[in-house]
DNA sequence: AGCACGCCGACT
DNA sequence: GTCGGCGTGCTC
């Protein structure tokens, strides 16, 4: 039996399958799927099998066997392998990528060594330096680990070691998928022969006695008390435990434990709740399409508040009845313990969650639930698309506009196309859902390619909230030169006498944007990167937020040696600081990079705010989704167009949805809520449309933009991005790619560049991109195969870089 | 990707 | 004469 095995190789040669022999022991366990570990050439790796054969085409003499069965039940479907070969050709990467970017992270193979001493004779051989790592018959089990505390000389003398064949070097293939595991301890004896020792116990040893009497009177026969759980509850200590297990009265033993995240935490259950019409009318066609087993593809575009996720859960409903499984992608940073909440209270423990703030194992806990079809329900962010249901009943992408569905390193895959993918192969609905659909799906859906389904109104007919645009150039003019306007502080104190709450939105953090010197125009930059430095009060620093490059501030100006340096721009903290100027009694929280980079401290700052302990959230884009606080009355928008001038044809489209959902947070309950948009350019459509809440109004301006600029959805894009340290090579490359390009495609089609990106500089290294624009080009992904085919040695051997992105989602 | 094989320069 | 540079090719 052969087994058809991708190797853990990632590289254009090594892109194809691999013959092996299956070893009999494993013929009956093997299938496709399945993780395996090969000897391939010198070097041990794992792979997957994606078949299995009677024959190989291979010269078959020399074909190895495979070396070990990793899993018995595989953790990739057909289903899956099938899918994987999908994205590899779409997103022209390499098969191994794509296969191991279905898996959580604690099944990808971890590569070590281990180093055994050949012989005993060969001790006397060896350098002083490491002989006492193989004394007594011992061996150095990781490579990895020792190397990193390993003295320099050490290390020389090992591998010298090992070149001289003193020392062996086993390759090592590992996973961590391990799982949590406990001391318990159980009683020995039965509760007799207990009664027995305690009755004839030394009294001396009263510690023991008492944990002894207390196994007497707590615990039933054969049941397993974790050790940290039974020193509380005696009150004893670890040592005392440890006696008895001496004395083999007690047994200690290793439990495997799941870990659970939500553990100690209760949800209360929710049923359906009544729907209003319209959401009845798009519930209907989806409920149809699950009973019909078709697929269909739904837009559905419900403004904030409409109710879009009780109708995704009534149709999560039908599924389940129907004995079929669903998946619900939702957008990372509203991974939110709300959102959380809300589906654990309707489906309870029938939901995994794949979260990014989970552990490793944490995640690798919840993604078995699903492969061993524990739960029906799986709710996660990007990569939940591959959630090994087997027979998938639906799939639910909420707020498919999203740009974070769409992987920015290689698979670059968008989680959108799989789902739809997934849902034809499945035979089973699609639902994209959106307050503000993204231009390419909208389109589709008055095409009819998607099934477009509409609810205008909030549920219980709460209002829209009333959106004010204030024109800063107005303020400006009148004097007010701070980066709040009059309007905005009056509102603001407003909520504050009424005790009810303010979000303020501003999409930049750090202190201030830049700094300048007054007097010849220095403005302090990153020196491996094309971008200013931004200030960053706190710890008196410029910070530069694309590499991390950080440096004191200069208090003359080293061009001019001037003292006029000043601070431009306004980020999270500035603001932050200038409110409580104003405010003294203000309580501000402030959300940003910054302030959540530590595990929890995001779910500890919203749920501050929801109970009232602050009076404003003042925060960047992570606050602009789903929260939901009925005591939020004034949403702020500092700066509206900070995003509408980035060269990228998505800002516009980018600034209406962002606005459309931080408006969404004010007056979500009974209290009317209101929203004040601050701009230097109230007349931009995208600004205009999100005061009268006209989403179609704004999609029929923007197709037209599209239009006239050639851009998606009218035009397929496609990105080549080519990056390295040295300025020449970025550019002779980029031109003979572009010149190429031309060359092999049809006239119809466009291609742009080379140009330098809109940062040409990153990390010391140069970047230069060029775009391709096309409506049909059959030969493109041939063409495109055949620059990474040129360029694939001189990327391996140096610092070349170049990226093909077939459905880029930014410019930047 | 790694690693071996292989063919040309400056060194014990 | 050899050690070592990195170009080329292979891995079932």
């Amino acid at each position: 039996m052969i087994a058809k095995v991708i190797v853990d190789v990632a590289a254009n040669q090594t892109d194809r399958v691999f013959d092996y022999i299956v070893p009999d022991e494993f013929r009956e366990t093997i299938a496709p799927g399945a993780r395996v570990t090969v000897s391939f050439g010198p070097r041990k790796v794992q792979g997957f099998v994606t078949g299995l054969d009677e024959q190989s085409n291979y010269s078959s003499k020399k074909l190895k066997e495979l070396e070990n069965l990793i899993d018995l039940k595989p953790p990739l479907t057909k289903e899956l392998l099938f899918l994987a070969e999908w994205i590899k050709n779409d997103t022209l990467s390499f098969h191994i990528s794509v296969l191991k970017s279905m898996l959580p992270a604690a099944m990808r193979a971890k590569y070590d060594k281990k180093l055994t001493l050949v012989s005993k004779e060969m001790l006397s051989k060896l350098p002083e330096t490491i002989k006492p790592f193989f004394e007594d018959g011992k061996t150095l089990d990781s490579w990895e680990e020792w190397r990193k505390k390993a003295a320099e000389d050490e290390k020389k003398d090992m591998m010298k070691a090992v070149r001289q064949e003193l020392v062996e070097v086993t390759p090592l293939v590992k996973t961590n998928e391990t799982k949590k595991k406990q001391l318990v301890v159980r009683s020995a004896l039965s509760k007799e022969e207990l009664k027995a020792v305690l009755d004839d116990f030394p009294s001396k040893a009263a510690k023991q006695k008492a944990l002894l009497s207390y196994f007497y009177d707590n615990v039933q026969e054969d049941v397993r008390v974790v050790i940290s759980e039974l020193m509380e509850q005696a009150g004893v200590s670890r040592q005392t435990v440890q006696e008895l297990v001496n004395k083999e009265y007690l047994l200690k033993e290793e439990q495997v434990v799941s870990r659970d995240p939500f553990e100690g935490r209760t949800f209360a259950s929710s049923s359906p709740l009544p729907l209003m019409d319209e959401q009845e009318e798009a519930l209907t066609p989806v409920i149809d399409s699950i009973v019909e087993e078709r697929h269909t593809t739904f837009l559905l575009r419900g403004v904030t508040g409409s109710g879009k996720t009780e109708v995704y859960m009534q149709a999560i409903d039908q599924v389940i009845r129907k004995g079929k499984e669903a998946i619900v992608l939702v957008p990372e940073i509203s991974l939110t313990p709300q959102m959380v909440t809300r589906f654990k209270e309707r489906f309870g423990s029938r939901v995994a969650v794949l979260h990014s703030a989970l552990s490793k194992g944490e995640k690798y806990d919840e993604w078995l639930k699903i492969r061993e079809g524990k739960v029906d329900v799986a709710v996660g962010a990007r990569s939940a698309i591959f959630a090994p249901f087997e027979n998938l009943g639906i799939i639910i992408i909420d707020e498919e506009h999203e740009t974070s569905y769409k992987q920015e390193e290689t698979p670059r895959y968008h989680a959108r196309q799989v789902a739809i993918k997934r849902g034809e192969i499945y035979n089973c609905p699609v639902i994209l859902g959106s307050a503000t659909p993204s231009l390419e799906s909208y389109a589709r859906a008055k095409k009819g390619v998607y099934h477009l389904l509409t609810m205008e109104n909030r549920v219980n007919h709460v209002q829209m909230p009333e959106v004010t645009l204030v024109d800063m150039r107005e303020e400006l003019r009148e004097g007010n030169r701070s980066m709040f306007s009059r309007e905005l502080l009056e509102g603001i104190e407003a909520r504050f006498k009424k005790k009810e709450q303010t979000v303020l939105f501003l999409n930049r953090r750090g202190y201030s944007t830049f700094i300048m010197c007054r007097d010849c125009g220095y403005v302090a930059q990153c020196p491996h990167c094309d971008i200013s430095l931004t200030y960053h009060r706190y710890n008196q620093s410029l910070q530069c937020h694309y590499c991390g490059h950080s440096e004191t501030i200069p208090s003359i100006c080293p061009e001019c040696q001037s003292d006029s340096i000043r601070f431009f721009g306004t980020g999270t903290q500035k603001v932050e600081e200038e409110l409580l100027k104003l405010f003294p009694d203000l309580s501000v929280i402030r959300m940003d990079v910054d302030t959540t980079r530590k595990k929890g401290a995001h779910e500890r700052l919203l749920k501050q705010f929801g109970e009232g302990k602050a009076d404003v959230l003042l925060g960047t884009q992570m606050i602009a989704k789903g929260l939901d606080f009925p005591d939020i009355t004034l949403v702020g928008v500092l700066a509206a167009d900070s995003m509408l001038h980035l060269p990228d044809f998505r800002s516009a489209e980018r600034t209406f949805q962002l606005l459309t959902q931080v408006s969404g947070r004010a007056g979500r309950h009974t209290k009317k809520g209101e929203v004040m948009v601050q701009t230097y350019t109230p007349d931009h459509y995208s600004i205009i449309d999100v005061k009268a809440h006209d989403y179609l109004s704004f999609f029929e301006k923007e197709m037209s933009v599209r239009r006239q600029g050639g851009y998606p959805p009218y035009y397929f894009l496609a990105l080549i991005h080519v990056s390295d340290e040295r300025l020449d090579q970025v550019i002779s490359v980029s031109e003979k790619i572009a010149s190429f390009l031309n060359r092999s495609l049809s006239k119809q089609t466009m291609v742009y560049g080379p140009v330098a990106s809109a940062i040409p500089r990153i990390k010391d290294r140069y970047r230069y991109q060029c775009m391709v624009k096309y409506k049909v080009e059959p030969k493109l992904t041939e063409a495109l195969q055949e620059i990474i085919k040129t360029y694939q040695g001189e990327m391996a051997r140096t610092g070349l870089s170049i990226t093909i992105d077939t459905n880029p989602y930014t410019m930047l």
